[in-house]
RNA sequence: CCGCCCGUAGCUCAACCGGAUAGAGCACCGGCCUUCUAAGCCGGGGGUUAGGGGUUCGAGUCCCUUCGGGCGGGCCA
């Protein structure tokens, strides 16, 4: 059982407060780590937070709180500060003994209890008319850290890839490829004007008349070689294009559960099914010869197309449907990670699943949207345009960044901010790069227990009470906080916490590293040093785990 | 014109449902390798948190507004 000294203090307080006032009892009790460490280790503004309801002093208040405090034998001062903050100091043996605490879970430390309800995060989802973009990086990165880190806060994660492998897009490409196969090349009068330009479509060209056989995470096709089957240019084309993807993917370490395609929407009749239902349920309407959905009904600034003249449908029916599809597969909890670009589709998504009348929350499914991804190179802006085939692959940057530092820049920001996305910077080996910080810190401790050379699973038991530099308690505090912290994130979705919490515990041990010794004479000392490097170690691997970064053992 | 996101040190970014003196890295200056990896550490300078107003014990954080940047607002996806 390990010791949350938080959830400690939480409960002497709640005990207090029941005595001082009962009526308030059941108020918020929140406590947080100072930032001044004469603060000492832990405090709540509970007092504050009453002074209105009680109608009293906060330092009134206060006092009355910290005299009614329980004894605890964990804590060594309580005072209070400031506008009436309690402020509490531990002991020394309760701020070491999460050492003993980690080296006992292992890789399950800072891992959440089972939650409730079985979690679907969709990302990528790029159609396959090209290779992934950096763009497709960060949604990549972004959702692929989220769902690590829902995994380990407790959840039960599935990832999921949509696509389109029918529309307009599609055929375009089918077109593209079909020219390119026929000898016609871009620079051509005749080549579309929105045709696909990158020499990747020649590529599947050639590939196509090589009657070869691709074979992808889901789907597998072999060419015929006729230039004049659209129908299996097209398969060919949609399965080649995949299978690069999945290539990229899988280079980068990220791998899905399910692959969801358009067309079988369609052909399993959803997209009917769900534009019955909508005209049923009232919310339909014709005018200048399309069928309208009013989504103003439900928050959006003006009604759209559901079905255009020519019949089709537009983009957000195939949408609803699949979106419908998944909470019928018993997903309580939806997020879908996207590109900012898509924001539009938000609003439009849940007006028709609630025009659907099928018990669906009003915020379901979430959204994570990241904004856009800038390259620069050579100090330039790189224009990334996928028809004009100029622009920077995913693949590129793992092959000249490296996956760990591309996953790390690209999940090291809020999703909500522009991201920069330096090449040259990236690929400098130098200390300007953050994740190999961290991964030194790492490949330091692994070097320092080589030395040593000693049995592991001995330091779990070892006696702390040598710890007590500030350094070490520093360094113990931090560890103390990846629980926490893998909470915050998770709840908040993001990810870039993490990042920035590897970055300050890499800072606490390199700085305690370069002021003392672990392997010093004094066995119990040693003994104690070496727990806490352990556990250091094992909050490292926790954390760059759920970042998908690598630990190397050396470097 | 409307909607969403962003604006924090010279640069890139943090800051846990609003907390105490806003923190790191890079860059710059000065120190530390006969001792566990110097991809490291220690010290220093650097800020009206874009501007203004409001809410309150307390605002980078919430509300209003102005400015600046990005993305959307197709019977495209």
């Amino acid at each position: 059982m390990s010791f949350d000294p938080q959830d400690h203090l939480s409960q002497l307080l709640r005990q207090a407060l029941t005595s001082v006032a009962p009526d308030q009892a059941a108020a918020d009790i929140l406590l947080e780590r100072p930032r001044d460490p004469s603060h000492g280790d832990w405090a709540s503004n509970l007092a504050m937070q009453l002074a209105r309801a009680l109608k009293s002093n906060p330092r009134k208040i206060a006092e009355s709180l910290v005299a009614a405090l329980p004894p605890s034998e964990w804590l060594v001062k309580v005072d209070i500060a400031g506008a009436g903050f309690i402020n509490f100091t531990l002991s020394t043996s309760a701020k070491t003994r999460v050492v003993g605490d980690i080296l006992a879970a292992g890789a399950a430390y800072g891992r959440g209890t089972a939650r409730d309800g079985k979690v679907q995060v969709e990302f990528v989802s790029a159609n396959p008319t090209g290779p992934l973009h950096v763009g497709h990086g960060r949604g990549a990165a972004v959702g692929d850290c989220l769902c690590r880190l829902l995994e380990t806060a407790g959840w039960e994660v599935t990832r999921e890839f949509y696509y389109n492998d029918a529309g307009a897009q599609i055929d375009n490409l089918t077109r593209s490829v079909q020219l390119r196969a026929k000898g016609v090349t871009p620079e051509n009068p005749d080549w579309p004007e929105d045709g696909y330009r990158g020499d990747y479509i020649m590529d599947v060209a050639k590939a196509f008349l090589a009657k070869e056989s691709v074979i992808s995470d889901d789907q597998q096709f072999t060419a015929n070689g006729d230039v004049d089957d659209a129908e299996a240019i097209r398969h060919f084309a949609v399965a080649y294009l995949r299978r690069e993807q999945d290539q990229d993917l899988k280079a980068f370490g990220v791998a899905f559960d399910v692959f969801s395609l358009e067309s079988a929407l369609y052909t399993e009749g959803k997209v009917k099914a769900a534009v019955e239902t909508l005209v049923a349920n009232g919310y339909t309407y014709e005018q200048d010869g399309a069928l309208w959905l009013r989504t103003t009904d439900f928050g959006d600034d003006k009604d759209r197309v559901m079905q255009k003249k020519d019949g089709g449908y537009t983009y957000f029916v195939p949408d609803v449907a699949y979106h419908l599809d998944k909470w019928q597969r018993g997903f309580t909890k939806v997020i879908n990670e996207q590109g900012a670009d898509h924001h539009s589709t938000v609003t439009r998504v849940r007006a028709g699943l609630q025009a659907l009348k099928a018990g669906i929350p009003q915020g379901w499914p979430e959204y994570v949207l990241h904004q856009m991804v800038m390259v620069m190179r050579n100090g330039e802006e790189v224009k990334i345009s996928k028809r004009a085939g100029s622009y920077v692959t995913l693949r590129d940057l793992i092959e000249e960044v490296g996956c760990d530092a591309t996953r790390y820049f690209l999940v090291a920001r809020h999703p909500d901010s522009q991201l920069v996305f330096d090449i040259d910077l990236a690929k400098s080996k130098s200390t300007e790069n953050p994740v190999y910080y961290i991964q030194y810190a790492h490949a330091r401790i692994c070097s320092v227990l080589g030395q040593w050379n000693g049995d592991e699973a001995t330091l779990a038991k070892a006696d702390l009470s040598s710890l007590g530099s500030e350094r070490e308690l520093a360094l113990c505090a931090r560890l103390g906080a990846f629980p926490g912290l893998i909470e915050a994130a998770a709840r908040e979705y993001a990810p870039h916490l993490v990042a920035a919490y590897l970055k300050d515990l890499a800072a606490d041990f390199h700085g305690w590293y370069n002021s003392d010794r672990m392997l010093v004479e004094d066995e119990a000392v040693k003994q104690a040093r070496l727990a806490l490097t352990l556990a250091t170690r094992q909050a490292l691997r926790n954390g760059l785990n759920i970042l998908g970064v690598s630990a190397p053992e050396s470097m």
